[in-house]
DNA sequence: CAATATAGGTCAATATGATTGACGCATCTC
DNA sequence: GAGATGCGTCAATCATATTGACCTATATTG
């Protein structure tokens, strides 16, 4: 009978892949990986459900409080879903006052989503709550940690995907919304 | 006016906290835990599709094939849902000839769960869809990278938490279900 | 200018996964 | 026997997502 730490199919089972390949260490990742997200995220629910929201205008939000002025296209990309999902979403955060659209300078197709500061405020609220459990565990682990937490991260991501990830790092401010115009 | 950038409320801006602890590094983790998570469990998503099953019977296979002969009150404290919620779930396992639910030996009140044939083929299927990835970033990033994304993992999981998510690793064979028996 | 492509919004119907709160039955423990 | 526990189930409801078609406004290209 099969059990949860039979070697995989097409491996041998004391073959010579490194310790931190086996099932037992990759199942350690999947439920650890599990268990940290539901926890990092958990504090913000409860925020959230206060005002009636949930986990969708919360990963609005926090991406448009990330990239100020991006277009719906954009948001669409990151979070994977479908035009009309997100549309609900957004129709939510607008009505609610969290977020405003604007027509686009430069492609008046587009439309620009920014935070009000009444969303901006909420952002905040909502960072504040992950904040207070990704630095504890930052700060727990260690840098050189933090590193490795990093480079497994960014490597579970396929490459294709990952170029998308990290340019939200780059121009924070946000720039594009008002350079060249 | 309020940007992603902002110092956190209650801290100054070039404080004396670590570099590692900033906002922008703060931001970088949610979003790898976020894409990360997403991309691991996308390739079983398809698999999954296939047999018109969902996540939520993907994580009680997962848990069922991870200790055998657990009680259905062991799966409700895993999976964080109610009753109702994984009594649904668990009635479409049993009902695609995956799982099995026995009374329990010592505790006839009790209902053990465990796979079928076709449940371990099928979450080996499952598990093999996340290896890859998984094992595949592991490599990629190296051993002391794992032990720090492990660190980092294990630093988001409130403590009263923590000991639930590492008991999976012990008695690897779901010991309890024959062992005193 | 005409044709086509793109950005976005919206329609209707549907699926999945979750919730709350109450209730009943079998069984275990005291 | 009384009370607690493990489990299953009822009904109603919610949040989030889907597909595919269709529309408008605007941009791009021949």
């Amino acid at each position: 009978m099969i059990d949860a730490s039979r070697p995989g199919p097409s491996r041998a089972a004391g073959a010579a892949s490194p310790l931190f390949l086996r099932d037992a260490e990759v199942r350690r990742g999947i439920e650890l990986l599990y268990f940290g997200y539901a926890s990092m995220i958990r504090g913000a629910d409860r925020i959230l459900a206060e005002r009636g929201l949930g986990r969708a205008h919360h990963r609005a939000l926090y991406f448009i409080a990330r990239r100020p002025g991006l277009a719906v296209s954009d948001l669409l990309r990151l979070l994977a879903i479908t035009k009309q999902s997100l549309s609900r979403v957004l129709a939510d955060l607008v009505r609610h006052g969290l977020v405003e659209s604007r027509v686009g300078e430069e492609d008046r197709r587009q439309r620009r989503l920014r935070l009000t500061e009444e969303g901006a405020e909420l952002e905040a609220e909502l960072f504040e709550a992950l904040r207070e459990r990704v630095a504890g565990a930052y700060a727990q682990a260690g840098q050189e940690a933090v590193s490795g937490f990093w480079a497994v991260l960014t490597g579970l991501i396929p490459p294709q995907d990952r170029a998308l990830v990290l340019s939200l790092d780059r121009d924070p401010r946000g720039r594009r919304e008002s350079a060249g115009g």
